[in-house]
DNA sequence: AAGATATGTCAGCTTTATTGACATAAATTT
DNA sequence: AAATTTATGTCAATAAAGCTGACATATCTT
């Protein structure tokens, strides 16, 4: 295929051994993390395309129903993701009458942003099995552990960067 | 904008209420594992995009140092992708120089990969920066909760579906 | 010889992101 | 009042990373 044709290029050996965890890299944890999380956002995956939506959907849907009335800029600060791309799921979620904008009755530039009863309904079932999932990733865990699990979660978070 | 021209539809009206954690969905570990994970694979991507390269690859690199000499189709089955993303991905770190395959010693059909020199070190320096976030989440974190945080991330896997 | 398997490749599509540029309405500053 | 800034929306083009389907090749198995 690729059956080295041109001049011969030396090309660098291939190494054997696996990498294991050493002093200052834990593999271990990387790996499960990997794992983790890509099952995880599953469970959600496989309802939302029935619908037609994605992950991106799933995100503005739970944000916007645990924080009821937060603005499209908060969203895009949460999100980190850029205003353009957002605005298109945002869109579709305002015309599947999920998500309801309403002006800010301070500054009435500002679109809040509120569930409606079904995007309420929608966050709720895409939370259930993830939910059960962590339930089930918790079984027989003391309560030390499991609030270490939270402070562990938590830590893994970017500090505040400057702003 | 998107002023309400045609026939007046009766749009539901929208929720002020937050969704809070209930005896059934645990919302606060849901959110703590995305914050966790969009901050984990940032470092990584940082460094990924000097190179060109993409979380995709930092996977494919990251699993064949873990696991020298395994296949395609063993890398397909890790990552559950299809073929022929993975083949883009793949040819370009083989371009590059930092994976090698060789013909399976038994069965010549397989192409075994292997990192070069470079790919273990692309491998580690993806590696470090998570490493030490992890680390820094693990503070003060006494060895039951540490083993406490790798079955929970452990349990949280797909339990082995019929293949 | 026939069929199955492991891999590679071509062509086209989708989702989710990106950047840059610009428009509008409302608030704030000068 | 005029100018500027802010919050949001929108248009156009692009990219990364996935997808499906179809087909080719080499090799192994039956």
């Amino acid at each position: 295929m690729s059956r080295q044709t041109g001049p011969k290029v030396s090309r660098p050996e291939p190494l054997a051994t696996p990498m294991e965890d050493t002093d200052i890299i834990d593999f271990e944890i990387i790996e499960l993390f990997f794992f983790a999380y890509r099952d995880f956002v599953s469970d959600p995956d496989a309802i939302l395309e029935k619908s037609g939506f994605g992950r991106a959907h799933h995100r503005v849907v739970h944000f916007v129903n645990r924080n009821p009335g937060m603005t499209v800029a908060d969203l895009l600060d949460t999100l980190k993701i850029t205003k353009q791309s957002l605005a298109r799921v945002l869109k579709q979620l305002i015309d599947s009458g999920y998500i309801r904008q309403v002006a800010g009755p301070e500054d009435r530039r500002q679109r809040k942003l509120y569930p409606t009863k079904s995007g309420r309904e929608l966050a709720l079932a895409l939370a259930e099995p993830q939910s059960r999932r962590i339930e089930r990733a918790f079984e027989g865990a003391s309560a030390e552990v499991r609030e270490g699990v939270k402070a562990f979660l938590s830590g893994m978070r970017d500090r505040q960067k400057a702003d």
